[in-house]
This record gives C-alpha cells, sequence and structure tokens, in this order.
RNA sequence: GCCCCCAUCGUCUAGAGGACCAGGACGUCGCCCUUUCAAGGCGAAAACAGGGGUUCGAAUCCCCUUGGGGGCACCA
C-alpha cells in the first residue's frame, strides 16, 4: 500500500517539458503548485512530458530536477522518488496513450486524419487558421482506399461543432467558448507519439491529479480539455491559469530573448541556473516569484515560505499579467544576503570568488563577509567589491591616487608620510589606524576624506570599497605597505612624464 | 484577421459598495548618518484608463470604448 492519499486529498502536478533548461517563469508555476500542495497537504506530482522527439534535449531533464531542489521545492511523486501512478516521464507511457487514443476511435469520439503537412500548411495560409475537418467527412470508401493503401494517419478528436463550452476557472470564474470555433486538435501524431492534450489528460486523470494549475497561455486549450473529459467520461480536475509573467518593458511574455537590463543595472535573466550562477538566493528568489500574482497581506514584501503556506489561497491569486520587476528582486537579494550569518556568507562567497580566479582562504572570507555584506546585492558582486583581499597586488589608476583637490605632490607626501605613521603603530588594527592617519589628516591640513581617499585606492587599487580601515588590518601592514609603495612609485612617474613634456 | 484574458502610483500590489481626499513595497528625489560605496533612519512626488449606467453611496457591480496581453503547429 504504497499509496497514502484518499479521495478529498489534493493532488497537483508540474509537468515540464526537457526541452531546455528551467525558466523562471516555469519556475512560478512550480512553485504555486508546490504551495497549494503544501497549503492543502497534498500531494505535489513532478511528471515529465516529454513527447515530442525533435525538441528534446539531453540534460534538461536532470537540470529540472536539480533546479528545484535547489528552491527546495521537493516532490513526492515523480522521477527519483517514484510514486503509485507511475512512470512519471511520458515517453515511457506511450502504450497508454494509443490505448486511449484508440478507445476514442472506436467509440466514434475521434477519427484519423491523412492529410499531409503540405496540404495543412496551404490550409492555414489561405484561410488564417484552422483544420477544415475534410477527414471527419471521408466516406467509408475513401477511408478503406487510405488504409489499404496504408498511408500516415494522425488522430483527430471530434470537437462539438456547435454549442458552448464553459470553463470555470477557480482565478477568473467561467469562461466561454463558441465550439463552433474550436478545432479538430490532433491527439496522436503520425510517429505514434500523442500531443500534449492527449498525454495530459490521460496522465492527470490516471495520475488522479484534482487541481491543475497552469500558466495562463494555456486558456484557448481549457476547451479542448474539457471535451476530451468528456469524451472519455471522466472527472475534470478543477483548473486554474496563473496570471502571465511580462517581460520587464510589460512588451510580451518573459522570454529567453530577452536581453534587457534593469534600471540599477542588472541584466535580467530568464533562466533559473543563470540565477544561481548570478549569485542570487533560492529563498530571495521564491519570495520574489511568490509576490507576482500573489500576497502575503498585512503590508508585508518579505516572508518565508514556511509562512506562505497556511495563508496560500488561490482566491487571492490576481488574474492580471505581470511584469518582471527586476529591481524589486535584486532589492530581496539583497535583504536576503544582509540576513545570512557571517559564517554562512563567507561560504556562498567562496564561490563567485573562486570561479573569478581567486584563492579566498575560509580565515580571511570570514573577515570579509561581514564587510561586503550590506554593500552587496548579488553575491557576485563580491569580486568587484572585494576581490583585492585575494590578490597579491593591486593596480590603481594614476589619476585615482590623486586627492580630492589636491595635487600629485600632496598626493605622495600623503602616501609617504602615512606609511611612516603607519610603520610606527605599536599594534595595527582598525581602530588605532584609524586614530593615527585622522591625526595625520589635521596634521597635513587635510581633509580626513581626502587622505582617506588616497589610502583607499592605494590599499583596494578602487574607489569604492569597504570601510578603509578595517580593510587595512585585514590586508595586513605587509602587503598595506607594499601598496602604499607601489601607489607612490606610480605617481612618482606621473611626476616624471609631466616634466618630460 | 479570428477567439480569449486582463485593467489601482513608472513597477509589484492592498482594496471583495460606505472605514479611501486610496495603504504598503521597489524604483526616483530630498534630508540625516558618514572615510568612499552601501546599509539604516526620516520625508516627498506618484495611481483608481475614459464614458455610460445600477445605488442614498462605486476603485469595488453591469455595459461600451480604449489600451495591454495571450492563443490560433503532427511544440509544449
Amino acid at each position: 500500500m504504497a499509496d497514502t492519499s484518499n479521495n478529498n486529498t489534493v493532488r497537483v502536478r508540474f509537468a515540464p517539458s526537457p526541452t531546455g533548461p528551467l525558466h523562471i517563469g516555469g519556475v512560478r508555476t512550480a512553485l504555486f503548485n508546490w504551495l497549494f500542495a503544501r497549503r492543502h497537504n497534498g500531494i505535489f506530482i513532478l511528471r515529465i512530458e516529454d513527447t515530442d522527439r525533435n525538441r528534446y534535449v539531453p540534460g534538461s531533464l536532470e537540470q529540472i530536477i536539480e533546479g528545484l531542489k535547489w528552491l527546495g521545492l521537493y516532490w513526492d511523486e515523480g522521477p527519483e522518488v517514484g510514486g503509485p501512478y507511475g512512470p512519471y516521464i511520458q515517453s515511457q507511457r506511450l502504450d497508454l496513450y494509443r490505448k486511449w487514443a484508440n478507445w476514442l476511435l472506436e467509440h466514434d469520439k475521434a477519427y484519423k486524419c491523412y492529410c499531409s503537412k503540405e496540404r495543412l500548411e496551404e490550409l492555414r495560409k489561405a484561410r488564417g487558421s484552422g483544420y477544415d475537418r475534410r477527414c471527419r467527412y471521408l466516406t467509408e470508401e475513401e477511408r478503406r482506399a487510405h488504409e489499404e493503401a496504408g498511408d500516415p494517419f494522425v488522430i483527430r478528436f471530434k470537437m462539438p461543432l456547435e454549442g458552448e463550452t464553459v470553463i470555470n476557472d477557480l482565478i477568473r470564474g467561467p469562461i466561454t467558448f463558441h465550439n463552433e470555433r474550436l478545432q479538430d486538435l490532433i491527439l496522436l501524431k503520425s510517429d505514434g507519439y500523442p500531443t500534449y492534450h492527449l498525454a495530459n489528460v490521460v496522465d492527470d486523470h490516471l495520475m488522479r491529479v484534482t487541481h491543475i494549475m497552469r500558466a495562463s497561455e494555456w486558456i484557448p486549450t481549457a476547451p479542448l480539455h474539457y471535451q476530451l473529459y468528456k469524451a472519455f467520461g471522466w472527472e475534470m480536475p478543477k483548473i486554474a491559469h496563473l496570471p502571465v509573467i511580462l517581460n520587464p518593458n510589460g512588451k510580451g511574455k518573459l522570454s529567453k530573448r530577452t536581453q534587457a537590463f534593469s534600471s540599477s543595472g542588472h541584466k535580467v535573466l530568464v533562466l533559473l541556473h543563470e540565477y544561481r550562477e548570478a549569485g542570487y538566493l533560492p529563498e530571495a528568489i521564491v519570495n520574489f516569484l511568490t509576490n507576482i500574482g500573489w500576497s502575503f497581506g498585512e503590508d508585508r514584501e518579505i516572508f518565508s515560505v514556511e509562512e506562505t503556506i497556511p495563508r496560500f489561497e488561490l482566491e487571492r491569486i490576481n488574474p492580471a499579467g505581470a511584469r518582471f520587476s527586476f529591481d524589486k528582486l535584486v532589492w530581496l537579494n539583497g535583504i536576503y544576503i544582509r540576513k545570512k550569518s557571517p559564517e554562512e556568507l563567507a561560504e556562498l562567497l567562496r564561490e563567485p570568488l573562486e570561479k573569478a580566479g581567486l584563492r579566498p582562504d575560509k580565515e580571511t572570507l570570514l573577515k570579509v563577509a561581514p564587510l561586503v555584506q550590506e554593500r552587496i546585492k548579488t553575491l557576485n558582486e563580491v569580486v568587484d567589491m572585494a576581490g583585492f583581499f585575494f590578490r597579491e597586488t593591486v593596480e590603481p589608476a594614476p589619476k585615482d591616487l590623486i586627492g580630492k583637490k589636491m595635487t600629485v605632490e600632496q598626493s605622495i607626501e600623503a602616501l609617504r608620510r602615512a606609511a611612516d605613521v603607519i610603520k610606527s603603530l605599536p599594534e595595527f588594527n582598525a581602530q588605532t589606524l584609524e586614530e593615527a592617519l585622522r591625526a595625520l589628516a589635521a596634521d597635513m591640513s587635510l581633509k580626513a576624506g581626502q587622505l582617506f581617499g588616497v589610502l583607499r585606492v592605494a590599499v583596494t587599487g578602487q574607489k569604492v570599497s569597504p570601510p578603509l580601515f578595517e580593510t587595512m588590518e585585514i590586508v595586513g601592514r605587509d602587503r598595506v605597505l607594499e601598496r602604499l609603495e607601489k601607489a607612490e612609485k606610480i605617481l612618482g612617474q606621473e611626476v616624471e612624464k609631466g616634466a618630460d613634456e
């Protein structure tokens, strides 16, 4: 008795096609299904819809599985874990689809269509859309002739020719379609594989799915599916169409072809693995996605999945399409980065640094983490912000080494005297550094910011960095002195160059 | 072209007939803090697409217009 569910158990599924990496829109669909299952103590099924042999991309299944796990969206039935209604990969269920397609044929609810792809192509061009149902009305002789000739065929569904089909969408209410506008869709392709429509309906029924939650681009196929259930004499699961996610500019569905940057300059990503590689946190992605089309209430934007589950109601989903507000995700990611403990953050920062060719040691990482924590919004930004900690030397630009409203000579002097001060410090830490260097600035009649700016560029190689004195402490006295000396040389060369000209 | 869906600040949204001269968040702008950049604090500008109804009363219900989006494959 593997099946612990009873007739009232909520059963939902996420049914991606292994045609490539997981799309962020697909992730949203998976998340909402998962949330709904958890909310109702139900079953979340992962089913792989690989009925298109041409679009299959090896490795996608692994990517899907890995992505869902990374986000924490574990499934109760499906690949890897099995379940009572398996297999959960459609290419392993082909016999089932053929059986039910034949059942429809035998019960006069479907027919064989011998029309060539060329003919269908012409039809589409001439009339704009739609199959003219020629084979639905073939005479017995014509049909026999095709059979005897062994002509290839597809199986098409006999849609009702009149009346209306009403879909009761859980989010939008009733949607009415006029049957005379609907198509005789193909159920079984000439290669013997089912189309999405057949496989989806057969599997949802056989897997006892109670609620379908899918993206709203599927609305037009709902009446077809409804009629299929009816023809089979099966009860149709309840259905809800989730709002589409639009490009940040509002032009069209969020797609892989999007090449956009958010106003904060972050690249708009579309595939889940891209987010992971760019240093987004799974908690941030989940939180962000939950906020598209659904809201927590109580004026709260930041919340965990655990907090979401008990309040996740379908009725509260907003049917309107929503743009993908990327900057808000970036902001949320920053929030979650700041929530990490120094230890957790240090570990998370290792990968981006290593990918940049650096060798971060654990001890330094632990000291650096708190310094960058409130300065980065994605993990990868640590490389630009704090890469200098893990490099032997830095390469400051000469012009950056010249302090604000200072001459080259003054800047050289500042570097030299700062080095002297640092050498003579009894103790080398942030506090003693700050005291001594503030005194130096006063002594030189410089504003603190002027002196610190020069030192910052000399030590870090950049104009923007974590706080100077903490930074110096971590870099260490010897390396700080080396870098000050090098900066001095660089500016010295500038003076010579200027003299030559 | 045909079918369908949708419509509150620039964006994500709260709002399910009176509690709304519409609340929160991102972003933007200003101020504070400050060694840079952030983070943080405070504050500001910013919306019910338009027009008709229904009702004592409409952001909330109905209709039309407009606008946006989705779909019209032997792809899912």
